[in-house]
DNA sequence: AATGAATGAGAATTCATTCAT
DNA sequence: AATGAATGAATTCTCATTCAT
């Protein structure tokens, strides 16, 4: 193995390979033994690049806030509303195991840092804001209740869709999510919105 | 009457009060020995009664379904929509840890059983199924449609609330959902339901 | 193995024989596996008794110093002050290696400790107060500061005579010894003493 | 001139920095890195001027006897046999710290050669005997029993004062070790060494 | 000569599970 | 049925040392 090496590049590399095998099995199943198996480095080596294994859970749930985003930047503004919105839903649906392992690394990692001490870090809370940023951009909502309210049962469906317990039609979902934003903008701005089109 | 009465008997109580205990410290997070003390009773005690530590977990599971269904049946019918969707929202608030910790508890199993092979148990299924019931009553769906919407947001704001990422004004989030509610009942439909009563 | 056991009786075995192990090798040297392995026990075991290696290792300060005052206090009485010291000083020089390594697991465990929060133990003080009230009466000093003085040589004693980078005459060394007590004896007390005989 | 004496240069100064490190941490508390980052270098350097942990270590051993001296040079020989006695325990007492984690690296070196190859070293043995040599001179002791008795209480000294568990009156112990000098220098030959000088 | 990335054996400690009593 | 002592493989993490650059 080379001695040239950007550090920080090969920290990202190994971080961004760690994500995929820890989303995938699990962050308390996976040793770093395993990890570094996985990697094709030695322990010695994993630890020369992150001191814990708790550093790079910290940093892999900043680094998949990023994933997401690019993800969704990858959508097309195009379309009415509805469009928007079946699009986005049907990303996930694409997206859904990859999302729901991501949303337990979350959550495992809420609980092992204590559900006291929440908001876990001020990357995390970032990634949310940006989230909802995205959101309201590509939904064109400008309140902000109804932002989160469209937040809220996003979250859900990241959980559901997976788990398969509720059965979902995505394209009805789709349609009554479009219905209350439409709805619950305030006149003025919907008309402007609709002449627009 | 033979032995294997008390035996279930015990065996349930045991149940019934790990489920606290572990959806409260977490599946993986608690050892048998801390849950052998925390029962008052030695580890050899515990292995009699459960072969394994999953064994624990699995039963578990289903009489966690149980127990939220008991929390939502306390909840009153009186009242307008709007009214009855925000108890059944403050109710949830009010357990927002207590959630959380069990829908952790459901990830933590899905996610050692394996996603591949969902739905979980029959039993977990069926708790699913009686919830959704449950919803559409309380809040007298009859659109099947709706109903799983509903049932997702909840879903989501079972994890969101006790994150804290998303600020959720409840009351606010109530009347957006009854609003919903409210307008996809079809007219004639909604009326009818109206004069029934 | 039996499973009626004494648990203070076999965990005061297992200190017994991890002393010998562990004032021969070292504090620091020997593994949990090493000990584990030289008491014929599993590391669970081990730990099952001793809930970290540093217990171990507090306890045996305090443990040893009850083995040297049961050595002490084998010594005879009769016989001249210059003889009793003499006799000490053999006795010491029979130990001498025993003594050095016992040393040494002190001054391994305050330099763990960190000398800044001496004294270590309670129980330690203790012991050096018992230590020298054993050798007040042993050579009938009642000046605090003529036993101090005389507790500060032996411990050199304890250090040098095995090193053996100094030589020792220890006869001379004891009638030295002896000589200094005699002389600073308060007049009217040493004429006492030397009437009694 | 060729390299091999900037070798040996840079050497020395790198032994000479890390003294006061690993006597100040203790040797096997000090990792390599550690010491390489103490001394501003990489590991790989270190490794170059030294091919093992191991050999640092030795060295420091006869490193530190020279320290010893050059701080006991640096005494006054003027006033009484009492004072001279008292100047040199005042040193020690200011230097207590440094000693006694001196006297550790000392012991732990021992330990880890086996107390069986004792003597470590010619020079650790030619160290001592300047000590004594110094303390023969500077006390105008010409006895070696007695000589070799102040050793021992000296290097009880060392130990002792640190650790605190027995109550030392320095300026008391100065005037019992100067009346003992005074007491066993035989009459004529006091007489005489005083007219001497 | 100098660097620091890489190694991997080995340390302390944990924990589900077994089993003699 | 009940106990808790015993087990040992597995875990996280460390560190002296090597080696490509």
């Amino acid at each position: 193995m080379p001695k040239i090496v950007d550090h920080q590049k090969y920290r990202n590399e190994l971080l961004s390979r760690s994500f995929e095998f820890l989303a995938d099995k699990g962050y308390s199943t996976v040793t770093m033994r395993d990890l570094a198996k996985h990697l094709g480095v030695s322990t010695g080596t994993l630890y020369h690049y992150f001191p814990k294994k708790e550093a790079i859970f910290e940093e892999l749930v900043d680094f998949q806030a990023d994933q997401d985003l690019l993800l969704a930047a990858g959508l097309s503004q195009a379309g009415t509303l509805e469009q928007r919105i079946e699009r986005l839903m049907k990303l996930m649906a694409s997206e859904q195991d990859y999302l729901l392992k991501q949303a337990i690394l979350w959550l495992e990692f809420a609980r092992q840092k204590g559900f006291e001490n929440l908001p876990l870090s001020a990357a995390a809370t970032r990634s949310c804001k940006r989230y909802q940023d995205f959101l309201s951009q590509y939904l064109q909502i400008d309140d902000s209740v109804l932002a989160s309210f469209v937040a809220v049962y996003l979250s859900g469906l990241t959980i559901e869709m997976p788990l398969g317990n509720i059965e979902i039609a995505l394209k009805k979902h789709s349609l009554l999510l479009a219905s209350l934003i439409r709805s619950s903008q305030s006149p003025s701005q919907t008309r402007q919105t609709r002449n627009k089109k």
